[in-house]
DNA sequence: CAGGCGTTAGAGAGCGCTCTCTTGACACAA
DNA sequence: TTGTGTCAAGAGAGCGCTCTCTAACGCCTG
């Protein structure tokens, strides 16, 4: 069975009475064949169940039609429970089927996972890599940059090499979170901040500080790392050092979901209390106690974009280094 | 940059002073290479940056070391609330990792995207194929198996084809949880029912059913699509229908976390009034007003073993045609 | 010391495809 | 009729690798 023999040009050929090259023609689209012997090789590639052999084709084109779309394996337990990980995937794998090329998805985990990844894109066996979540300042996309390698990256890069990437527009997004909170008269406005090795979790944190000292009011900060856990711990600890706090900015609606709880359990009524925003706005967002009032950010659309970017990168068009793509305040019952 | 040439077998061989047969041998793990050859040669191929043209190599050896992971697009619309998607993957891309294979994921979503998916997956892209979340009877990892690819698919395949298959214990799930209902009391035990066109749809009404049935109790059934929307029309269905109804079996944790919201709008109490059990046990389900009691099912385990039995099939073995992992009742607040 | 054997390295074919170059056919002008 | 130009189709090389077959070599045996 495993040996079946599959046709090959070859035998497309001898069957429509052609030659190889003019098969090869056909399949690939050529306009210079005339319309009895397309046709002829259309019907004898239908016959035969012909499926062109994509390893023999990648060997002699230099192409693979295949890209790949590297996230920290981290990613698939922190966001486990929203719709990053998935939105991403979803994105990427629209654009490519548009595209008609396949998805080989890395996470790297362990550094022995990293180094499978950096093996793999450097050795030339995608057309493209993009990159999602980055932690910390990875130097593999500048790396593959270098080498003439097309990489996107989701979020700005925290290394200094100029690798082209999308992102959301956190400092507007966090804006308008903050500014809503002030217009509806907090002045106590504290922030569960996101990890300061993830660029989404930097530019969160300085949304906030730059509205807050606009406003004229104090920072009241204390770090998570995205996660529920994180946040009903940070959320302790403000409650703890700032008492009389009246809004909370959490930069992920998994913390901010963790704050609604634990303000519960500590006597504190939201909003009437104190009012809490968060960031993604997942689906649970819509169904905490009481909804949460939260920042969007088109997560999908993300996964789109940097694919569209990859391709025309890949096709070797010259692309924006930047794209922003924005946010938007989503108002519910919690501010 | 495009062209910059890789080195390559020859290259190799040059630098070292060998044939290209003897730096394949080494590069491939032979034994029958004297030392002082194997080091020369290992040395060439760091000075030179060698890594193998995959390409080539899949030309001649038939193979490609990649496999592909084939889920409807719905799964990360429909699951993108819980970890079932990441998850699977997670467990997936650990066990390739280990097994140094690539992980081509395909997102089947159009029936235009399912025929992609059936051409690239028969014309033997990939040395293997895992299907996830399947809806009704697809016919093609039937006709993969009967072409002699390797597939495994993950819950007992609705068709008739004789597909191996890993799954989780549905109905020991749910007979956990409704009769930890009925020990608690209960006896007019309502359904959440999934979709009836999916595998843990039909299983969970089946051990339902049974359940009630063995102990004498009525069935009270609606049908959702384990959302949470269907989840709050399904509720809404059943208090209009049995409103005497003190307990509640949710077929997911989405679908139970928005019966736990339509009760408490229709002035029920959980669990005092009404007890609710979950399936999934999605990391929310520790978060819920109250915490909700649900079936654990080890999600990344299932992706683990899906993915060991493709690799032992693909790799010529024999393999047990049905595998079932064990689901776990986590007992909280709310049953 | 011839003959046989086991072991290691090289030679060379060929996997299935694309793409350049060449040939062949035909139309039309001189 | 011959020459020129245009366009479609074929011939053939070669992409980078693996793997079989063969050659070379050293060692043991009779």
């Amino acid at each position: 069975m495993r040996t079946a023999q599959r046709p090959t040009l070859e035998a497309v050929a001898a069957r429509a009475g052609v030659s190889r090259a003019t098969v090869s023609r056909v399949v690939n689209g050529s306009t210079t064949v005339a319309e009895p012997i397309r046709e002829a090789v259309t019907r004898a590639v239908a016959e035969l169940g012909y499926v062109p052999n994509l390893a023999a084709r990648s060997l002699v084109t230099q192409r693979t039609d295949s890209i790949a779309l590297v996230m920290p394996e981290a990613a698939t337990r922190v966001f486990s429970d929203d719709q990053v990980f998935p939105g991403i995937i979803r994105g990427v794998s629209q654009e490519l089927e548009a595209a008609d090329k396949q998805l080989v998805l890395m996470l790297a985990g362990s550094p022995a996972g990293h180094h499978r990844v950096e093996r793999y894109t450097t050795g030339r066996h995608v057309d493209g890599v993009l990159f999602a979540s980055l932690h910390g300042a990875d130097p593999l996309p500048g790396t593959l940059a270098r080498l003439g390698i097309p990489v996107v990256v989701s979020g700005r890069p925290l290394g200094d090499a100029p690798v082209p990437y999308v992102d959301v527009d956190h400092v507007g997004g966090v804006t308008a979170a903050v500014r809503h909170m002030i217009d509806s008269g907090r002045r106590r406005i504290a922030t569960i901040a996101g990890p300061q090795d993830m660029v989404a979790g930097i530019e969160r944190l300085r949304g906030y500080r730059a509205t807050v000292a606009d406003a004229g009011l104090p920072e009241l900060i204390a770090v998570g790392d995205f996660t529920r856990e994180s946040g009903s711990a940070a959320m302790r600890r403000l409650l703890i050092e700032h008492p009389e706090l009246d809004g909370v900015f959490a930069a992920s609606d998994l913390m901010a979901h963790a704050a609604l709880r634990t303000l519960r359990e500590a006597g504190r009524r939201v909003p009437e209390d104190v009012a809490v925003v968060g960031f993604d706005d997942i689906e649970t967002a819509a169904y905490t106690e009481p909804p949460l009032t939260t920042v969007r950010q088109p997560i999908v659309e993300l996964g789109r974009r940097m694919t569209r970017q990859l391709l025309r990168l890949a096709a070797g068009e010259t692309i924006e280094q930047a794209v922003m793509l924005p946010t938007e305040l989503i108002r519910r019952a919690s501010a």
